[in-house]
DNA sequence: GCCGTTTTCGGCCCGACTGTTTTCAGTCG
């Protein structure tokens, strides 16, 4: 038997991408915190809900800036105008900004303390808590518990015997859930499609949420099929062998647990209207409610089934045509977060984004562990299989310092080695390089006549992880300065779920690699997607070039590049942006013009 | 609480599913 729908997850915070940038001003991200918690609170004292909504926007908009607000105030700055951030809210962030909060937040937090901890319950929702405090006094899961337990629950109006045994189950087990790395989860996704499509009648079965706008973390999988109406597909979907519980299931929308934890969330339309529900099940939910305004607003009314003129149907069976019939092109879905693409849609501004086979190289390889004499010619085969014509050989530094022998001897068997290899393979150039250390203090840890031996060097942070921003940003600028300085990888040293971004000045490094003339990385390994989306369109935004890379160290580890596409499409990146997009020769230039050999 | 090349007041996305109902409110995506 399938139990109540109530246990639906909840949308989960995204990653703090601005967290930990500076340590005086609160982040923007710790002043969205506040709003939303504000938002939640005033739901429960029954608040106007637009509101409500105008907190959670303001949250939204924190959330997607690249630069810190809080710092701009303090230094007496005047914002520009920011969008659901008016003259009420931008006061707010200036209390913040010099109080650490804010009064009505304090005053709420104060009326109805533990009340957001039961907001967090799946399918306990501002109304349903005020009702919970308004009747028997509930304000924390103990109390919630309490009253489960002796039966109290039950006789509330609205609630029944089903819901207070899921409050009890919920406030016994309650745990957070974790948001999976992309490159993850993408193929679990596409299994299911595949199994989905395997039943006859099926049209399409297409992978849609988070996963098809490229996220790089994901929360749930969402599957659109389209199947004529007779076709009885929810059926098969729900005998799908890995699927652990059944959350929710309708003749056109279910939801399920997966053995691993994930949900799934699947909906089923007609053929007819498969445009109309990839734009609504791509989401994101908020390009979503600008494109319905924007639909409101021309007295049309868009849904999943359609773009609609009164009970005419204007557009439904592309995507393209719904956009169209909107005024706009088509909008990739990389884009779609309501970062300003749909007004850059509607000015013909869109960016002509970056495509998996522009890619001709990689500057950031390892030599495969244990992978015996032919590891290198390995290494090049894989990448030239992937469709690249360079690949950067840049073994750890440590390789230099470990072993037998004087380190130029060892460097310089390395580099015959690699010459080697390309006199004997053609459609493929193997480069020499390095990965090196940046030690604490931003030195390198490799002499430079040694590093004047290779065509690149890649640097990266090892160890001192929790070094404070201005220690950190000065140990990073003082090693982007260096002479023989052309990456910096995985900029921001996180690991999905496991290490959080260094806390940086995160401007003061792209100023300096836009001076210096360096790259910044995105590194497409799947637990690092480092840079994230939004530092990397600040980068690109002040002419800081990219070099992405999957950081290979298995002929197999190429196939995450098309993550690190997918992450620089979210950054608007266009091809021109990216610096292994060049052809060997206009990489030659660079490389020649940033060492200062030119 | 925000917003406005139709608006400074009156709007603010839309539909599916569930549990508790007797026609609907609440929650979610």
């Amino acid at each position: 038997m399938s139990p109540s729908g109530l246990r639906l997850k909840k949308t989960v915070v995204d990653t703090p991408v601005q967290s930990h940038v500076l340590a005086r001003w609160p982040a923007n991200e710790t002043i969205a915190l506040i709003f939303d918690d504000i938002a939640e609170l005033l739901a429960v004292q029954g608040a106007n809900p637009f509101r409500i909504r105008a907190y959670h926007n303001a949250a939204r908009t924190l959330r997607g800036l690249t630069f810190e607000l809080a710092k701009l105030i303090a230094q007496g700055k005047q914002p520009a105008k920011l969008r659901g951030i008016g003259k009420d809210l931008l006061g707010k962030i200036q209390e913040i900004t010099t109080t650490g909060d804010c009064a009505l937040h304090q005053r709420l937090r104060e009326s109805m303390p533990g009340l957001v901890q039961l907001l967090a319950i799946p399918g306990l929702g501002a109304r349903r808590v005020q009702h919970l405090y308004q009747e028997l006094g509930i304000q924390t899961l103990a109390q919630l518990r309490e009253a489960a337990r002796n039966g109290r629950i039950r006789q509330l109006r609205g609630f029944g015997e089903q819901m207070e045994t899921h409050l009890l189950k919920a406030t016994q087990g309650a745990v957070g859930e974790q948001r999976l790395p992309l490159a993850r989860v993408m193929p679990l996704a596409r299994r299911l499609c595949e199994y989905l499509q395997q039943f006859p009648g099926v049209r399409s079965a297409t992978v849609a949420g988070s996963l098809r706008r490229m996220r790089d973390t994901i929360g749930d999988i969402d599957l659109l099929v389209t199947a004529p109406p007779a076709i009885e597909v929810m059926a098969h979907f729900l005998r799908y062998p890995a699927i652990k519980t059944v959350l929710q299931q309708g003749s056109t929308r279910a939801s399920v647990i997966l053995d691993d934890g994930l949900q799934v969330d699947l909906r089923l339309v007609d053929p007819a209207v498969e445009g109309a529900a990839l734009v609504y099940f791509t989401g994101s939910k908020a390009h979503n409610i600008t494109l319905r305004l924007r639909a409101k607003k021309q007295d049309l009314k868009l849904s999943e089934y359609g773009l609609f003129k009164g009970r005419e149907c204007l557009a439904s069976a592309s995507e393209a045509q719904v956009y169209q019939a909107l005024g706009l092109p088509w909008i990739a879905p990389e884009l779609r977060e309501d970062r300003g693409e749909i007004l850059a849609a509607q000015k013909g501004q869109l960016p002509c984004l970056i495509e998996p086979g522009d890619l001709k190289g990689d500057l950031h390889a390892h030599t495969p562990p244990g992978g015996g004499p032919r590891a290198l010619e390995d290494m090049a085969l894989a990448a030239r299989a992937a469709g690249l014509e360079y690949l950067a050989i840049t073994d750890d530094s440590a390789f230099l310092q470990s072993g037998q022998g004087p380190e130029l001897e060892r460097l310089e068997q390395q580099i015959e080695r690699i010459d080697a290899i390309n006199r004997r393979l053609s459609g493929i150039t193997l480069l020499k390089g390095l990965e090196v250390e940046i030690l604490e203090d931003g030195r390198l840890d490799v002499p430079d006549s040694l590093l004047a031996h290779l065509d690149l060097v890649v640097g990266v942070v090892r160890k001192h992880f929790a070094l404070p921003s201005p220690q950190q940003t000065r140990r990073l600028l003082r090693a982007m300065e260096h002479q023989y300085f052309t990456v910096l990888a995985h900029p921001l040293c996180r690991l999905i779920n496991e290490r959080g971004p260094l806390a940086l000045d995160f401007p003061a490094v792209v100023k300096a690699a836009a001076q210096r003339g360096c790259c910044l990385e995105l590194n497409a390994q799947p637990q690092r997607m480092d840079l994230f989306d939004l530092q990397c369109q600040y980068a690109r935004d002040h002419g800081v070039l990219i070099s992405i890379s999957a950081d290979a160290r298995s002929g197999e580890d190429f196939d995450y590049l098309p993550y690190g596409i997918g992450q620089a499409r979210r950054a608007w990146l266009e091809k021109s942006q990216v610096l292994n997009t060049r052809s060997l020769t206009q990489l030659g230039d660079y490389l020649r013009t940033v060492h200062g050999k030119a």
